[in-house]
This record gives structure tokens, sequence and C-alpha cells, in this order.
DNA sequence: AAGCTTATAGAACATTTTGTTGCATAGTTG
DNA sequence: CAACTATGCAACAAAATGTTCTATAAGCTT
């Protein structure tokens, strides 16, 4: 019988990495420890290093496996400016008030030295702007898009600006300020003589 | 006489402080150790230990002394388009080709936690935006804006793409993007009549 | 130049973190 | 039931981290 099917060696992987995860939440990267996830649990040590011989395998596990930003649900109704103000305020939320928001800026970090962490970020941003595409296309098939709409560089905006000013710049992320990233989005996106 | 104004006291730690920096940016900050800034420099663990007396800020003080984005001189000669191909190839370059590409992540994972490095960061931000404002009023004097560009919000979006592309969605920084991203702003910046 | 002060080097020591191993026990599989 | 394998525990090893003391040398004061 292989080892990774045996129940008892998926619950104990299953249950460190959830209190690794939440260690990692609460505290930082560094917290996650075999010892820290020792005790939280009450697997022994020695288990857990028969799991991850390495702290380093046991922070990346810990992270890839549940450090993902919240599904966001493509909402494609209309008019594209309702939209983009759903989808938007999802992603602001998700930064301001989910694990997403302190998660992220560890796993930028880890994605620069670490293929696997790369690979993981760069999908979950892959995600976002394929839900981001559909809304832009459900917006042309109703016809709301200007027919020279930069549509790749509208979603890169779009998205990149809360990030940016979330971890980067320290600005504040408020419904005051989506309105007029929303409203700039939209001069360049909507044909000139659709209602606004 | 007070210890920081000596010159023995001085020299050790920019000798210590340029050598944590060297480590950091080619292996990374977790690198950062008494025992390899002594390995590095001869100076010996325990004057290290009573300059530092932890890693933490050993760490922390290396990467708030050096770790800067490169100064970006604004160039206002204008077009507009031309001094935004200017700074942005110029930030574009600091991304891509000096340690700022590799010690930003690590910056912003700091930030996170640590008032320090996210005072530190958000300033070189801030700065970095004061640059571009320049640029944009320069154009403003040339009649080149349109008397509606979202000023604001345009820098934003001009700065915030290109870390995120690099830093998050792992997208190349080239001057085939770059060329698109800023006809793109220009659409909204320019006033209708003016030359392209 | 003489004397006081302070930083450094070096070594010895203490503590904590990290990783390893062997064995008894108990859950899993056939 | 019999063979296998993961776990818990305890003892141990090694490395990283932090502390303290002393002798020496550099800097400052008069």
């Amino acid at each position: 019988m292989k080892t990774t099917e045996d129940p008892r060696y998926i619950a104990t992987r299953n249950l460190a990495l959830d209190a690794a995860f939440k260690i990692f939440h609460s505290e930082s990267v560094l917290a996650v420890t075999h010892a820290s996830v020792s005790a939280e649990t009450g697997i022994s040590r020695s288990t857990l290093y028969r799991h991850w011989p390495h702290v380093e395998q046991l922070r990346k596990d810990a992270m890839l496996r549940v450090a993902r930003p919240p599904v966001i649900a493509p909402r494609t109704n209309g008019p594209l400016k309702a939209d983009l103000n759903w989808m938007l305020g999802l992603l602001m939320a998700a930064l301001n008030e989910t694990p997403w928001g302190k998660i992220a800026p560890q796993m930028i970090a880890t994605a620069a030295t670490d293929e696997d962490a790369k690979s993981a970020i760069n999908g979950f941003m892959a995600d976002r702007k394929r839900d981001m595409m559909s809304v832009f296309e459900a917006a042309e098939q109703r016809g709301e898009l200007a027919p020279d709409a930069p549509v790749e560089n509208l979603i890169e905006m779009a998205i990149s600006v809360p990030y940016h000013r979330k971890l980067v710049a320290g600005l504040p992320l408020d419904y005051d300020w989506l309105d007029g990233h929303i409203e700039v989005l939209c001069r360049l996106a909507l044909r000139p003589g659709a209602a606004d």
C-alpha cells in the first residue's frame, strides 16, 4: 500500500496543514515550524518531520494548500459599470477583509525565489483576468463596448491598481476611490454614445 | 562622547550593512545573520550582536538602508508620450535589471507586518507618484492635457501595472507591452485635438 | 604625551531551534 | 489473524542564536 493513501497519513497531513495555515495567517510564515504545528495539533514533532523533513517544505505546503484568493464569481448581467462595481468591490473586500490580504504579500515574496509559489500566484492572477474578460465579453455582446476598447489593458489596470494601493502604496481601498477608478475605466471601455 | 558618533562604530556599521545588503541581494533575507555577515566582513560576531541584538533588527536595517528603488529623474521636456516612455522605461528597467526587482517583493512582505518597512515603501511610492505628477503638470502647461484628464488615476495606473505584471502576474515587462500601455494612458490624458 | 573612555576581537558558555533515530503501540490492509 | 506502516515518545545530535568576560587597540580630552 502506498503511504500517501493511508488514511492516517492523510488525516495527519490535513490536520497539520490546517493548523500551519492558521498560524501562518495569525502570525507569519516564520511562525510556522514543526514545533508550533505540533503544539497546535497535538501531532508529535517526529511525525511532522517524517511528513516534511525541512521547515521550508512545511511552510510552502501550507501556503500552497490554502492560501488562495477568495473565488469571485463573475457577474455579467450588465451594464458594464455595475458589473465592474461588483467584481472590483469583491476584490477590494478580499484584500481588505479576508486572509488573502495578509497572505498575498508573503506569497509574492516567496514567488520571487520559488517556482511553485510563483506558478501558484501567477495562476491565481490568470484566473482573475479570465473572470474579468468574461465581464467585458458580455458587455461587448450587449453592444456597450467601444469598438477600439483596449480590453487587455483595461483588465490589467482594473486589477493592478487595487493590489498596488493596498500592498505597495499603503493607500486606502474604499468605495470613494473605487467609484473614480471605475469611472476612468469606463471612459475607455464604453462606446461614446452608450448610456453611462 | 556618544557611541553613535565614534568613527569605529560608524565604520563597523557601514561595513556590516553593506555586506548584509550584498547577502540579502544575492541570497535572501533569511541568509542575513550575524554569522554570515561576520564571515563576509571579518567583524566579530560579538561586535555585531552589540550593534544589533536580534537578527530581525539586522535584517531590517540592511533592508531600509540600501533597499530603495533607483532614483528616476523626472523628464518633462514633452511631449507627454515621450516623457512617459522615458519614465516608465526606467521603471521597467529598475524592475527588470536592478536589485530593486528582487528586493521589492521582500519589502512588500515585510511591510505587511512591520511599520518601518511599511512607511519606507509607502514613501518610495509617494516619491514616484510625485515625479509622475510633475510630468503631467508640465504637459498641462504645454496645453497637451485634456481638461478633464483624471491625472491621479492615470498616475496610479501607469505605475501599478508594471509592478503587478512583474511581481504578481509573472508577465513580461518589455517595450512591446509598454507601448500599448502608454498609448492607452494617452488616450485619457491628451486633449482630443492634440497631436499624438 | 598621558590618561580616560569606548569599541573591538576572541573565546567560552548558555539557550533555542532544528533535525534524527530507535522502539513500543496502535491503526490499516489482505 | 498476520504483515505492514504511521504514530507517539524519549533520547540524542547538530546548528543557529544569543550572552558574557577579558585583553587589546583606537579615539578623545587635557
